[in-house]
RNA sequence: GCGCCGGUCGUAUAGCGGCUAUUACAGGAGACUGUAAAUCUCCCACCCUAUGGGUAUCGUUGGUUCGAGUCCAACCCGGCGCA
């Protein structure tokens, strides 16, 4: 079985595309920006805000519920769909990026995006921080995890990640990955990327392996039906799941290239990855041309999602540039904390300027904050630490971002691309200090 | 009127003779990109030629001391009790 992927329209001299995506949980046209879930919740909203809010799919993190509840709890919940009651499509990512971000990153302030402002980072050769306390260790052949909720340790390997993910039930779900740091050097990034490509080659296997086991479940489910139809079984968790490589490679072009061939070549027993994904840690101004040097090799007929990446700005990028999957914690994160996307930047609703401002956060926006309540009233919210002012401003940065996704796709459609994007970057002001 | 207790940043506090007056909240601003995040950082007496420098300040006024928010006295204000 292979994930359904239809091109629509091309982007007329780019890489850019509109198409569709079909999984056992619903359609996804994309591009499509995916909204987090990372323990099968998107903080401070229910399915019913998420889907409102505009998002066709939520992505949900292997390592977090691995640790809670457990995958076998959520198996035995339904699945991370069932569980959580959110009927759309569903993906996990595959704890890959948690062995960045408790590991290499861990206590150091680094994310994922590395800003100009601390240059004193990207020293030329990789320092020895070994002995720097972290919750990841990369292994021989996995990673071994401290978790952060009680001290336990747990090794990860691409088959237990993989493993995990069928458990959970994802329709889509990601190859065990290293996301590396931006400040590590050639090197480095070179034995990562052999370690992340044999890594890919081990979660495609283990992948394949429990696909076939489902097919055939599917069966034995299907004739106990027949001998007793009145009670069916669930088979919620034993629809299919497809499988994202993800490409790595830091900011050289040679290793970005060389990734992005593995990756779309690599087959187990005539099977390759259904689509892919694009990681790692990035300098804002290498991520443009790692996205495109990457596209350009990977298989046009797959889709393409570019993994952790969000703001405005890099959305115009990433589709020009071929993605049609992008996946942030930015309209939440930031919506909890205070801060809202408009159409001319970003602002800080608790700031003096809202206090007493009885206009909506925007005038021509649909989402359902906007429609119902004032900025006075969400600064009031935040200023009161009330738990409503994080629901109202994530619904409208989530409506916001999958929004701006769904004008970009609708102008490529009508052949408007580049003017959209000239038009709303000309009034949205990125913060610049 | 007498007695007791107390007056430290907007508020609440710490401070018990030793040099930079603590902490929290409130207030002001900022950060956040496959979520260890409803989190974190900075500012919050005044002045300046502002990655630094200067001057203040613990109700008021005196006093003791090398040195006082801290000890003493008087006064002012508040609370409680007794008349």
């Amino acid at each position: 079985m292979s994930l359904n992927y239809k091109i629509q329209k091309k982007l007329i001299g780019k890489l850019g595309r509109v198409g569709i995506l079909e999984t056992a949980h619903g359609v996804i046209e994309t591009p499509a920006f995916v909204i987090v879930g990372t323990k099968a919740t998107v903080k401070s909203l229910n399915p019913e805000q998420i889907k409102e809010a505009g998002a066709q799919v939520v992505l949900a993190n292997t390592y977090h519920l691995y640790l809670q509840p457990g995958d076998e709890a959520v198996k035995k919940m339904g699945g991370l769909g069932k569980m959580m009651n959110w009927k759309g499509p569903t993906m996990t990512d595959s704890g890959g990026f948690q062995v960045f971000s408790l590991g290499a990153a861990y206590k150091k302030g680094i994310s994922k995006i590395l800003h100009p402002v601390d240059p004193s980072l990207m020293i030329p050769e990789r320092f020895d921080d070994s002995d720097a306390p972290r919750l990841a260790k990369i292994g021989q052949d996995g990673v071994s995890f401290t978790s952060h909720l009680d001290g336990s340790i747990h090794y990860i390997t691409p088959e237990k990640s993989i493993q995990i993910q069928h458990n959970l039930g994802a329709d889509i779900i990601f190859a065990f990955d290293e996301c590396t740091s931006p400040t590590e050097d050639l090197k480095y990034q070179t034995e990562a990327l052999d370690r992340t490509h044999a890594w890919a080659r081990r979660s495609l296997e283990e992948h394949n392996k429990l696909e076939g086991q489902k097919k055939h479940s599917q069966v034995s489910l299907h004739l106990t039906r027949t001998n007793r139809s009145e009670n069916p079984p669930k088979v919620f968790s034993d629809s299919p799941q497809f499988l994202f490589g993800i490409v790595q490679g830091g900011r050289e072009e040679s290793l970005r290239k060389k990734s992005a061939k593995f990756i779309s070549g690599v087959e187990v027993d005539g099977k390759g990855f259904d689509g892919f994904g694009i990681g790692g840690s990035f300098a804002k101004e290498d991520m443009s041309t790692a996205v495109k040097w990457v596209n350009e090799i990977l298989p046009e007929d797959k889709p393409r999602h570019l993994l952790g990446i969000g703001e405005p700005e890099d959305l115009f990028m990433g589709i020009e540039n071929g993605v049609d999957l992008f996946d942030c914690v930015l309209p939440t994160r930031l919506g909890r904390n205070g801060t809202l996307y408009t159409k001319t930047g970003k602002i800080h609703i608790e700031n003096v300027e809202f206090r007493l401002d009885t206009n909506p956060v925007e005038f021509d926006c649909q989402c359902y904050t906007c429609k119902n309540y004032s900025r006075a009233y969400i600064s009031h919210l935040f200023r009161g630490k009330e738990m409503l002012a994080g629901t109202l401003a994530s619904i409208h940065n989530v409506y916001f971002l999958v929004n701006l996704v769904k004008q970009i796709r609708q102008s490529i459609l009508d052949d408007k691309f580049e003017e959209y994007k000239k038009e709303f970057l000309g009034k949205y002001k990125t913060y610049e200090k």
